[in-house]
DNA sequence: CGGCCCCGTTGCGTATTTTGCAACGCTAGT
DNA sequence: ACTAGCGTTGCAAAATACGCAACGGGGCCG
């Protein structure tokens, strides 16, 4: 396609995890030194890089910008990110934000825990579809069609004991999700955290992303986890009002 | 220097803005509409672009990932991270956390005032070099040498009634500031919040960054606000110490 | 029903832009 | 003084990106 360009934003991708050197990205990218060092100039003048004291190069201020921005151009966080503020505050817990992008489900902001034992995610990192609570809550708003196609297409990797890895499991949980109206994360990404998440619907009634809580295993049992629902659900459905959702409608998908 | 990176990165501060169309994009960037595409095109495979349920393309997943995972990178934001959550805890006023990235003063961190009444400002913005108090903190710690050279070389835009537009003015305040050790914005950016602001320094003793309270005048007068630097400075002494700077140590630059 | 406008897409020939090479300069460390 | 690591430059070759012109499919309005 672009190949500059490509390689520019595989660059960015190394530089995301760690700051480097010339040489070091030149090596682990296959690509000529010079090559490199012609993009990271570019990248450079327009701000998406700055070198460190060091004299490595790092990521710059201009990408920090435009996520900013560009995550606050999302509807549904600006919407309901007082809401999840609120949950994060009565409760302590963390808590997530997910949305739809493409044929993923991403994490579009995070309340971090106000306990000391934290879990691992991170804006802009997608969630297991087989897994994730968030993501069972998006999905199963979905018609079947989609979610056969999707549910036959996944790789179900076996992350914990619980880990569901069977498209018939994974359907079959979908449809509970879609009667509960709400879904959990029994410990089937992480053995040490479960979480519950609840869905957010936009005034045409169809579900636009969802809310949760991830609760290590330490802080709250199953059945302490499952008290937060009401909660959980007091706040999306306050997000669902805010983007024009009307409750008595009947949801007919 | 790279033509179709740099196009490629306008386009995506385009689309921070707000979601386009191909012929928006094309016509607003001054770039064929074929090429405008095939760039659309790389970005999407790569994730750092979607179309969303309208049919337009707004930036992707893959940004806040880098974005989020480079800012972690910074030794300095995972140091003073929970520092500055206690001083947004016990005043609820808006914290922002700044560090110099080449010549310009970036923010790297924010954490959201309690009340009401908000400030604006962004992760990734630079700070206003001649107004800023984040910006005045770290600048005083610079050699005379570069401070007169950086203090030429600004434009002073005029924000309110009391911004400084001279370098000597500028000066004279970076020399008071390094004296007494803290730095202030009296209605000098925006006229309805002023700020205080301390220094963060390392194991060198040098200053690394910035920590600073912004406050809505309607919230408290400038006589409260100063009220607040022990906290603040409190914290940035921690933020310091865990830097491993010695608080004994002469500070020789 | 027909025509129009908006949006994205494709094929193709050209030449501009990007690429890789080889060699150089600088600094720091031994 | 020698070496190793890092970034930089000039140049020639060609691969890559470019612009053009035209197509196709919706959706909207007359």
């Amino acid at each position: 396609m672009s190949q500059s360009l490509v390689r520019a934003l595989d660059l960015m991708a190394q530089l995301a995890k760690q700051p480097a050197t010339l040489d070091e990205l030149a090596s682990t990218s296959n690509v000529h030194k010079t090559t490199v060092m012609r993009l990271l100039h570019s990248l450079e003048a327009e701000h998406f890089l700055v070198r460190n004291n060091a004299g490595q190069f790092q990521l710059g201020r201009k990408l920090f910008e435009l996520s900013s921005l560009a995550l606050e151009q999302r509807d549904l966080r600006q919407v309901a990110r007082p809401h999840l503020a609120r949950l994060n505050d009565q409760t302590g817990h963390t808590v997530h934000l997910a949305e739809l992008e493409g044929a993923e489900v991403v994490y579009i902001d995070k309340f971090e825990s106000h306990h000391p034992v934290r879990m691992y995610s991170r804006i802009g990192l997608t969630a297991a579809l087989h897994s994730a609570a968030v993501a069972k809550v998006i999905l199963a708003d979905m018609p079947r069609s989609r979610q056969e196609q999707i549910a036959a297409g996944l790789d179900y990797v076996k992350m914990t004991e619980n880990t569901l890895t069977t498209p018939e499991a994974l359907l079959a949980e979908l449809a509970t999700v879609r009667d509960q109206g709400w879904a959990q994360d029994k410990s089937e990404h992480e053995a040490i955290v479960h979480c519950v998440a609840a869905p957010i619907r936009d005034a045409s009634g169809r579900v636009v992303g969802a809310a949760s809580f991830s609760v290590p295993v330490v802080l709250l049992n199953y059945e302490d986890l499952l008290k937060l629902l009401p909660i959980l659900i007091n706040g999306t459905e306050a997000i669902s009002k805010d983007l024009g959702w009307v409750s008595n409608e009947r949801n007919t998908r």
